[in-house]
DNA sequence: AAATTGAGGTTGTCTAGATGTCTGCACTAA
DNA sequence: TTAGTGCAGACATCTAGACAACCTCAATTT
């Protein structure tokens, strides 16, 4: 079996590399959550290695929340398989500039919150004034591509909060509030993904995610409307930017 | 010394987690970035406890970001991430456009290469034609702040490699080549850094970096003369984009 | 019936030793 | 002077064995 077909010849990946790639595939593929996995002294006697090396090849699995060691119990399952494997020539370019114009996002969640220090300083409003908190994600091929947390005064715009759905934002404010917007200003940084983020996202923790920050004014009064925080796996989304 | 103050009694911490917090301690308060460790042999001998034990102390720290281990040179201490994440306000803000514009940069290689797929590609020539292979430091406040790698076709720009010493890349450009360029894209995203870089740039391998993508092209032939690939830390780094 | 004990299985930690691989540097030879 | 060789130092990997800590569950005791 391929299981056993480790190679120890110089020049190769270390034994307990290739056992834990062995491995990777064999849980991705065979097991679903919570299922547990042969005991160490088995899988170490599988691939004819001391059980130290085996360990070690687990301790990757570990590290990356594929499975859990429990002590006294096994080692189990976690996360259920996620072909993360979406395939590199698969990558999608973006537009920074259709960021908040485009395409279906699905409203993840809604609420009516104060103002805290960030949003407010980038809003321009005093610290404790009622915003709207929006999250959004974004999918394409219907795979999960984006989140975006929106903050909206909502003095200004509270009919967002009343009937906004689905469709373009933007479009939205345009017709329904009748604000037009424009994009002032983008921070774009690389950041760990926050826990939901990455479950939303369907990525490991331990993968980069693109965050962009962007502030839309009102195109006439140039007052705040709409402070925006993307996040983006690193792997499959690319800024692009033309000057 | 607290260093030696290892306990093994039974419902003590395992030991190997005594020594890694120990050293944490030690790291933090008295060694600075880019010192070197004590040699594993020593630090084991220090502790009284075997290598292997030792090693997985240290596993801790190089998890956590805290140092990076070389092989056959040494372990070293990596800048403080965390310091940086707290203090939001000594970030800093890098404008697009300065990147290949301004200040001082130094040379770590300079060599001349054949061009492979993706660098012919987007300096439209053909494969295998000789391109200069530049890559600069930049620093900030003394702290390395990005790394570039840059591709120049070696018979449009010679001078370049001849005598391009340490002063904006851009400017000498224009002086010494005659050559105004302009960029025409970017592409950003997230990245895990390369072990050279993680260690040039004094960072943790876990944690992400941003990286961009430039082409550059003669202002009125609209010929490409430089593709930049440059690479910031993640978490000191924002990119600021103003439309 | 309920509580306790104990055996066996599983992961966790530690030691000991051997060998592989990479780096830097001194030395040598052309 | 320069290129190459070789060696020592340092981290990387692998094996072997032992014991500790923890969990489960059945057998025993109360």
């Amino acid at each position: 079996m391929s299981a056993l077909m480790i190679n120890r010849g110089s020049g190769s990946l270390p034994v307990y590399k290739q056992i834990s790639e062995s491995l990777r595939q064999e849980v991705q593929n065979l097991y679903k959550a919570g299922d547990i996995l042969p005991t160490e002294a088995e899988l170490a006697k599988r691939y004819n290695v001391n059980r130290h090396t085996l360990r070690h090849a687990v301790d990757e699995l570990v590290e990356d929340g594929l499975v859990i060691r429990q002590h006294g119990k096994g080692t189990f399952v976690l996360a259920p398989s996620i072909d993360y494997v979406i395939g590199a020539n698969t990558r999608f370019t973006e537009n920074l500039e259709s960021l908040g114009v485009t395409t279906q996002s699905r409203v993840l969640r809604k609420q009516i919150i104060p103002a805290r220090g960030g949003v407010a300083e980038k809003l321009q409003i005093e610290e404790g004034t009622e915003v709207i908190f929006l999250e959004t994600l974004r999918e394409v091929d219907s795979k999960p591509f984006c989140i975006s947390s929106h903050f909206l005064p909502l003095e200004q715009v509270p009919e967002v909060f009343e009937s906004y759905q689905s469709s373009s934002l933007h479009a939205f404010l345009e017709t329904k509030c009748s604000v037009k917007i424009k994009r002032t200003e983008s921070l774009i940084s690389a950041v760990s993904p926050l826990a939901d983020d990455a479950l939303q996202l369907q990525m490991p923790r331990n993968m980069p995610a693109l965050r962009v920050k962007s502030l839309n004014v009102e195109m006439d009064s140039q007052k705040p409307i709409e402070y925006v925080v993307t996040r983006f796996r690193g792997d499959t989304a690319q800024l692009s930017i033309q000057p």
